[in-house]
RNA sequence: GCCCACAUAGCUCAGGCGGUAGAGCACUUCCUUGGUAAGGAAGAGGUCAUCGGUUCAAGUCCGAUUGUGGGCUCCA
């Protein structure tokens, strides 16, 4: 049987005891509800903030919600939580939970309650209840603690079924910086413990396809104290990799119109302080200097695709230009948010800027759009588009950010898919469309972004002639399909769990001799299919065959070709796949014939 | 940048209360020529991240630095 959990009335979740009115429309909350999850998550919050409030009676509370895996709760205390600390809340929420404490809830004034938390000494409910300018505020009892919410919960603390501690961390008092760092405690809550576990076993997945694992047990690439922190050292396999997405890219971006160009790694210091970018952005930039001259190491590729424009007067004619460029940038990133390759210093992003006149706009976002449709289908991957509107700190007029955000929301909503809006959250010189995508696991990665600028070709005064012969200024549109390539690489590594398709993989086949009498065979094989251009490797290594084929399953290589004398005698290959099925027997031509439609077939 | 934790052989990890280091895999050599996920033996490998301090004596205790992990803040 489903347990009645919360209730939902004129289309409002209620505490499953809410007073009804006539005329309501009452639904009921189960456990199985797709609204249940954030009620029980949120009650364990507060049955783990009562727990801590027992075993640590000084520590005082502040805010615990539910979020998207789980809930966490954020507490002054005068010592960080350790470890044990953490399996002693837990012992104790359990206690509680099956104490099975009635939840209870309570409406006050405004001014009763403040009065209430300060009593208690619980100061920074006192700001929360000042700063919700309400008359009155709820509260929720159970037992002898009390919290500030508003619901609604669950009805008794035997409710929590489910639940798992799972971190500590440190975090700012509401998300600033600039205040207090209170301690976290993160945890996680479900319906029923199948769940909770199924929800654990996909994090230990997660953990077997981390990207620098595999990229050290794969050898693609590796980071080094002595290099310095967030920058890639790329070995033979990855480089090949990271090669063959690069060549992906300049194919498709040709197909669709766009031209290659290339700057400089080091622009002059002026440079950035005209576009705006030292102002914004210089305590995140490297600098070197040389006779004088303060040269800024590119943080992004827009300034020379700008210099390309302006090398001519152009004309509306000459319009839309596509400038493509696969960029390295280096961005001082701080000490604390590096991470694999999803956050890194130096990085190359496939980039690209669209110069259009405001007419050509929507065409040209909208082309961006399906090419990053068609890029994510390959690759086998959801996504999820967002608008993100002016943020305070921001540059241009309110007229150039209205025309910008109204182009972009255009084509959103022509693309036929939904999308939400992020308020505040552009770049500092233009509205931006973001692009997430969802990868195996269903987990979000930013990779795309769509960015119209009408601030940097008036800063360096842009023009095209019209057709009526006024000079005119350009729109500029900065996008990314893949974003960094170094972020992307770690992103389709967890995806693909190091298996990559075929057209991908840096090794397609290894050729795998049973004996040293196949050797001869086996090169000439060897030089065969690598002069048709096929990416294998051979490995004629005194070892038995199965332990060679177990090298190649554990390096995740597609394909194995046993050479044996059988083999030798009829001129064939037998093939077996990394899933372990053996083909039959072909010869090396047809294998190859075999491996190219494989991998036609993606473009 | 901030909070917490961590840093021992190429990799994964052991090393009570301070007394100059150990395993498995990988590597090298030899034996083995074996048909689809580990054949056998021997050998070589470490300024215990770096710098400084305490101590007769420091992987071990203390501090700083660098790097890494989980978060926070940030991501043009």
């Amino acid at each position: 049987a489903k347990a009645s959990i919360a209730g939902k009335v004129d289309e409002q979740l209620v505490d499953l005891n809410a007073a009804l009115h006539n005329d309501a429309k009452v639904e009921i909350i189960t456990e199985k509800s797709p609204e249940a999850l954030e009620i029980i998550r949120h009650s364990t919050s507060h049955l783990m903030a009562q727990a801590v409030k027992q075993l640590f009676p000084k520590a005082k509370v502040t805010i615990g919600p539910a979020i998207e895996n789980g809930f966490y709760y954020d507490f002054d205390v005068d010592a960080p939580f350790s470890l044990e600390d953490l399996e002693k809340i837990e012992t104790k929420m359990k206690e509680l939970a099956k104490a099975n404490l009635k939840v209870e809830r309570q409406v006050l004034k405004k001014d009763d309650a403040i009065k209430l938390f300060r009593d208690m000494g619980e100061e920074y409910k006192v700001e929360l209840i000042e700063d919700l300018g309400a008359d009155t505020v709820s509260l929720y009892w159970q037992g002898d603690f009390v919290d500030l919410c508003r619901g609604p919960h669950l009805p008794s603390t035997g409710f929590c079924k489910a639940f798992k501690l799972t971190s500590i961390a440190g975090a700012y008092w509401r998300g600033d910086e600039n205040r207090k760092m209170l301690q976290r405690i993160y945890g996680t809550a479900f319906a029923d413990k199948k769940e909770l576990d199924a929800y654990l076993a996909r994090l230990e997945e997660a953990k077997r396809r981390d990207h620098r694992k595999l990229g050290r047990e794969l050898d693609l690439f590796s980071f080094s104290d002595e290099v310095g922190a967030g920058l890639v050292i790329w070995h033979p396999r990855g480089a090949m990799l990271r090669t063959i997405l690069e060549d992906f890219e300049r194919r498709e971006h040709l197909k669709r119109d766009y031209d290659i160009v290339l700057g400089p790694q080091i622009l002059k210091k002026e440079l950035w302080e005209r576009s705006g970018h030292y102002e914004n952005y210089r305590e995140n930039m490297y600098f070197t200097e040389v006779e004088g001259q303060s040269y800024g190491i590119k943080p992004m590729n827009c300034l020379s695709h700008m210099m390309i424009y302006k090398s001519q007067l152009r004309s509306y004619r000459d319009l839309p230009l596509r400038y493509f460029e696969l960029g390295t940038v280096h961005r001082h990133e701080r000490a604390g948010v590096l991470h694999g390759l999803l956050r890194v210093r130096g990085f190359t992003q496939d980039d690209a800027h669209i110069l259009c006149t405001p007419e050509q706009l929507d065409a040209e976002i909208k082309g961006v759009i399906s090419f990053v449709n068609d890029v994510m289908g390959i690759f086998g991957f959801e996504y999820e588009m967002e608008l993100s509107t002016r943020p305070e700190k921001s540059i241009g007029s309110d007229e150039d950010w209205e025309r910008a955000t109204n182009a972009l929301l255009g084509a959103l909503k022509d693309s036929g898919r939904e999308f939400d809006i992020n308020e505040g959250d552009g770049a500092f010189y233009g509205p931006k469309i973001d692009i997430k995508l969802r990868d195996a696991l269903d987990r979000r990665w930013q990779c795309a972004t769509i960015q119209c600028d009408f601030t940097l070709p008036e800063r360096f005064d842009l023009t095209y002639v019209a057709a009526d012969g006024e000079k005119k200024r350009p729109v500029m549109v900065h996008r990314v399909v893949l974003g960094a390539i170094e972020r992307f690489i770690g992103v389709l590594i967890e995806h693909y769990a190091g298996n990559f398709p075929v057209w991908l993989s840096p090794v397609q086949a290894i050729i795998v001799t049973v004996t040293d009498n196949q050797i001869h065979y086996a090169q000439e094989v060897y030089d065969t299919l690598r002069a048709a251009g096929m990416r294998v490797q051979k490995d004629f290594r005194n070892e038995k065959l199965g332990f060679k084929i177990r090298e190649a399953q554990l390096q995740k290589i597609p394909y194995m070709l046993v050479i044996g004398d059988k083999e030798v005698e009829t001129g064939t290959v037998a093939p077996r796949f990394r899933d372990g099925k053996n083909l039959t027997s072909m010869k090396p031509i047809d294998f190859q014939e075999f491996i190219n439609s494989e991998v036609r077939s993606f473009h």
